[in-house]
DNA sequence: TTGGTGTTTATCAATTATGTTAATTAACAT
DNA sequence: ATGTTAATTAACATAATTGATAAACACCAA
């Protein structure tokens, strides 16, 4: 499966870190990044590719910038995949609620 | 954050496999998976305990066997993330389908 | 006890991921 | 031209992941 690979690319903390940036202020320059915990420029560069190449984020160039933002499918399609399971963890909190209420 | 950690767990195209047929089968002991593209024992082991680790499985001992299940918190903390940017994603979509019929 | 099933742990090799420094490209200002 | 800013790619070192084989452990059955 293709969610696979796009969690593998959300599994990094720096790059969990970057998406959560994104979602939450818009399109950023990658360079808007660079006070984040001590991440060099070159490693930033990668972690933005692994992001690309995954279809989490996309790239605009503006003059020497590159503008990045988030696919709004790529959440979307996580977004799928957990509802689609919905029905099973929301029986599965009835029956964890059941059980914590059992000794009343 | 603890996804980024969820979603290392996930991102391996093997341990996603394990999930998603435990949350269509229900609880499943470890040598029920033995029959997926040739992974050995070892391995197979290895990989529950890297779902264990990450809080995404439930072991349950029943004589020699290991019976696991998804614990149902660990998709509702997926469900969660991504429903709390869902107008992100649904705006998004949208001008994305506007921008496509735009040339109407 | 002996043997078989189910699963895990130990050890080691191979691959992949990540980070660093140095060099490179591109756009711009002087 | 020269230097500066923004970002990337190259080359390399190190750490982490994955897998394979062998050994071990727990349980059951004869």
């Amino acid at each position: 499966m293709q969610l696979a690979n796009t969690f593998s690319a959300l599994g990094n903390a720096t790059r969990f870190a970057i998406v959560e940036r994104l979602l939450q202020q818009g399109e950023l320059p990658a360079g808007a990044f660079l006070d984040m915990n001590g991440v060099s420029p070159p490693a930033m560069s990668r972690h933005f590719k692994v992001l690309r190449e995954a279809g989490i984020v996309n790239q605009r160039i503006d003059k020497q910038r590159r503008i990045y933002s988030v696919r709004p499918q790529a959440v979307q399609q996580i977004s799928d995949w957990s509802i689609s399971y919905r029905k099973f963890w929301e029986n599965g909190l009835d029956r964890l609620a059941m059980a914590l209420s059992e000794d009343v």
